[in-house]
DNA sequence: CTGAAAGCGCTTACAG
DNA sequence: CTGAAAGCGCTTACAG
């Protein structure tokens, strides 16, 4: 029922050709002809089938993105919104499509095949932050054109984007450095987590150029949770810190309760900074100073990049991060 | 260099039409070629090329999601997210992809136009909640199959899922009610949003059936944002309620606030009862009691649904309710 | 600048 | 139960 370009050419006289090399902007088409092809097209409203497109083109116009979802708070977490957005605003303006894949443990080996070889996609977008996901080593063996969310240290030749997880922890310590803190503690992500390690990296830089010596009793792996938050602060304050950098606002969250619940006020007793600025840590008690990473940023600049190794591919590696910037609210103690 | 059924075909020594045929479980092949054709396909891993089935049969197995970007608190707000979850884990199950539109304003006529008519898509769900929104009416005019998540008051023939909106709100105003309130006032939702209105009709039930007069002084438009609530509660205030019932967690929240600036308790001179049941809920002061909305099953439910549609075509419209929950917490002053 | 023709990798009557 | 053939709606050398 819908139209074809068999019908567009009917109706313009001319060959099926001419009007796909109109469609697809390519010149060797007299002004006239393109005109009246144009006009048409938007006469009649044709939409090209993009399946018959990617058949005979080998090209489909649509992006994957591929979210793993075992990652914890990730609907409390505004962090995938961002980015989907992001990617989304990009692609549409880039005439690409987006695909999306939410990636179950469960389901991960089906969706690799899937995503890899179903003809579907150009090229895709995972967000993956484990250091060792199954589908980071598929897509590396593969020859799909891909992009990481995230850098990877594993692999210097990978294409990615990323926020400066390092230099934001360095920017939050340093800040509390600045305060006259000494005994600063942290709450890291977890070990497998590429920017929960980039994260503590950040926190032992700041250390080391202040020449404060690095003290393993206070620093207490979370999961980035609420909860993880909360319960390390039992292990924390037993060496009485001054302070608290948390890797993960929700962490911070946790450790606010325990710290309210143990009568250690904050930010007298414990100055806390955080690190995601998302909505809700401007509404803790009290207001957190956090560090802001530009999530949806890194999905519109993963989107383009991607597109560019689709369109345009070059042997060197795409690796861009992004700086994040600290926001500074009450739970720091710094009277400005 | 991705393999064809017809490598399949050659490898196994038969017609690529068999493969097919065990491809897409068809009967009509003999147990031992099944068989046969089966190993070849696990051995060498093959996915058949989605795009060239999508032109040759004229259903790609691909579900277009279409999320409306104009809706206010779309990033603190985990609707999103978990409707997405619930779409994608169904679709997994199903062996359908997802495609996904964020909807912003400026190219909405391009969107509708791409998803009625790349053929991409079998069938698009919607999550409009505008009375007017042009995706809505532009879907009712073409003959793509789709799905609304939302009811949709104007047109009795749409096939939608939504969640009980108006016996969600009628829950909460009655257990006001039975905690002896008497003055509830209501933060609505905006006009154009059937949600919206559909909560606030759960009101006027609530009090009609305890005889309590509906007050017009008592409610004030908000628009679901945090801010909406705050500035409400000053129009609100002058008419002394003894409780009120926010349409949204978030308006509740801003809500919460402005009365605790006015130095008015909660739940003592104010009771207070939102809707949604966002995470952030459980962490107000005081906790919120709120409506529970199953999210996620209403976007698995949406998908099985719309794929049900598609699969098995007939003259009556889908359309389900799903209930909502009470969720008591401190703000009601309820002591059970 | 333009058109005829082959081909992308599948599905689907049709004939056997 | 199986295969040969046409066809889905595009793109892309190739020839002119």
């Amino acid at each position: 029922m819908p139209l074809t370009l068999e019908d567009i050419a009917r109706i313009c006289g001319v060959s099926r050709s001419t009007v796909s090399r109109v469609i697809n902007s390519e010149r060797n088409v007299s002004p006239e002809t393109r005109q009246q092809v144009l006009n048409v097209i938007q006469e009649i409203n044709f939409q090209p089938n993009l399946a018959a497109r990617g058949l005979a083109a080998g090209k489909t116009r649509v992006l994957g993105l591929v979210i793993p979802m075992g990652v914890g708070a990730i609907f409390t977490d505004p962090f995938f919104p961002l980015l989907i957005h992001g990617v989304s605003a990009t692609c549409n303006e880039l005439d690409y499509s987006v695909m999306l894949w939410l990636d179950e443990p469960e389901y991960e080996r089906r969706t690799v095949r899937q995503i890899l070889y179903n003809g579907l996609v150009d090229g895709v977008i995972v967000s993956s932050m484990l250091m060792d996901d199954p589908i980071l080593t598929a897509l590396a063996d593969g020859k799909l054109p891909y992009l990481q969310v995230g850098r990877h240290p594993a692999n210097p030749r990978v294409n990615f984007v990323d926020v400066d997880n390092i230099q934001g922890s360095y920017l939050a310590v340093s800040h509390l450095l600045k305060s006259d803190r000494r005994r600063i503690a942290t709450i890291t992500g977890p070990k497998n987590m590429i920017a929960g390690m980039d994260r503590l990296q950040g926190y032992r830089l700041a250390l080391e150029e202040w020449g404060i010596p690095f003290n393993p009793a206070l620093v207490v792996e979370g999961n980035f949770t609420d909860l993880s938050g909360y319960s390390a602060i039992q292990h924390i304050l037993p060496h009485h810190p001054d302070a608290l950098f948390s890797a993960s606002d929700a962490m911070a969250s946790g450790a606010l309760r325990a710290l309210h619940e143990a009568n250690i006020r904050v930010p007298e007793d414990v100055a806390v900074v955080g690190f995601d600025d998302i909505p809700f840590a401007a509404h803790t008690d009290p207001p957190l100073t956090t560090i802001h990473q530009p999530i949806q940023r890194v999905g519109s600049l993963a989107a383009q990049t991607l597109v560019e190794i689709i369109e345009q591919p070059t042997n060197q590696p795409r690796q861009v991060i992004l700086p994040t910037e600290l926001i500074i609210r009450s739970s720091c103690g710094c009277k400005v």
